[in-house]
DNA sequence: ATCCACATTTGATCTGGGTCAAAGACACCC
DNA sequence: GGGTGTCTTTGACCCAGATCAAATGTGGAT
């Protein structure tokens, strides 16, 4: 479907799930073989909704680029967002046949995918894979697990300030940021879809991303530009307690 | 540790990770005599904390008999509850060195561990216990999720009403009630417990069981043994859209 | 039986965030 | 340019659930 892939860094590639991160440099030659002969491209416009909850899911795969979502809606329409697909990550449940949420995209999203069969078959030939795939959802369940606390037990501008720094560490290691660069980031998310992760309104959030900015802890260039003058102060307003 | 292994149904037992479940049926004889030599058994009684984050976590395990949590506590001691251990639930991060959460023994709890490096050796060696293990942490992974839509969306009513069909639901799969049995069990959680667990305060919970009550939704014997005259009010009340 | 340590309920009051409403601020198209 | 749709901000008011406080079970231990 597309004729170039797209490299994000020198070691690690977003591209394919069994590249990912730790797994890449054990990959054998004859797996990623095995692996090219099934993996296409797809691309979604900014709003498309990539597949419904409870649709048949043939697939699994990665986001090369662009912003995702995954979210459950009740039928009154109230919608929680319960996971946030960035660059690298995996999307897919292998052994599922269907969807369990709504994954809708963000902004344009290129995502590299796999035939569910065949992926799967490789995972059963390869038990590196399968491991990798078992490292991959124990991060994804710790991550949910952190967006519990966030939901249940922290405020509203608590709640602001840990999605600033979730996206804020995910976009530096995507780019390769240094550790002392200035952190400046484009919010990937409207205030209707920060909401939605959060458990709030979006009244609510602009009105606790506008306390942050006139308190200093951001500041704003347009509405979506984000500078953070000072990460550790972001990180004592989010209340973490992993000061990592 | 223990003498007679507790077995809490003909098919399928509670004990031993490998036994679970889909598992249980494929498991072959030599592969369960090396599990045996390094299974033991662990008590722990009502409120005893059974890990605490970020210790140093040597076995995986399962929970036999008993309830226990897994919560999270921020240093002003706000605490969410992440994750509720039933009977026949899995304990423990294969690949992980410390503990993520806190575990605690909310009633009496009977576990039955593996020390890890031994369980990690066979689950290398053995893809179909591998493959098990990513079934059950995808499991875990759509009950946390489910668990983010109801802290982040649902009222106090909807959330007391949806903790209430959880336990029914596991409780009726324990003890193989059949489907139109009256739904009775006794609460294995406090107010307080609850509270944490729907991220709202003990008080709140209070209210909201008396109001659930008064209404006819459940009736209670004592504080803690609830009777559900009619589930699917119960489903209602929850706003659950997955009316199974 | 009495005491003690809890868990639980109930009441009174307060407040953070929701709701409703209106007014910017862009971006895009004709 | 003006028009139109979407996103965002801001204001006024309200209410579900938090907070503070006190009373009421309830089950051991002695």
């Amino acid at each position: 479907m597309l004729q170039e892939p797209i490299l994000t860094g020198s070691q690690n590639c977003a591209e394919c799930p069994i590249r990912h991160r730790a797994v890449c440099a054990r990959c054998e030659t004859d797996e990623l073989q095995r692996l090219e002969e099934v993996k296409y491209y797809r691309r979604f416009e900014a709003g498309q909704t990539i597949i419904w909850c409870g649709d048949r899911m043939d697939f699994v795969g990665s986001v090369v680029s662009g912003v995702a979502t995954l979210s459950q809606t009740m039928e009154d329409g109230r919608t929680q967002m319960v996971g946030l697909l960035l660059p690298s990550d995996f999307v897919g449940r292998p052994g599922r046949p269907v969807a369990a949420y709504d994954v809708t995209a963000t902004t344009d999203v290129l995502m590299c995918c796999f035939r569910k069969a065949p992926f799967e078959g490789l995972m059963a030939d390869t038990p590196h894979i399968a491991h990798r795939l078992l490292e991959m959802t124990l991060d994804e369940l710790d991550a949910a697990r952190e967006w519990m606390l966030v939901l249940g037990r922290k405020t509203a501008r608590e709640k602001i300030a840990s999605l600033l720094s979730i996206i804020a560490r995910r976009d530096a290691i995507l780019h390769q940021r240094s550790k002392d660069a200035p952190v400046v980031f484009d919010l990937p998310l409207t205030r209707e879809a920060m909401a939605d992760y959060l458990g709030l309104t979006l009244e609510t959030v602009s009105r606790q991303v506008s306390a942050l900015r006139k308190d200093g802890v951001i500041s704003l260039e347009g509405k979506r530009r984000v500078t953070i003058p000072d990460l550790s102060r972001l990180l004592d307003e989010a209340g973490d307690d992993a000061a990592t």
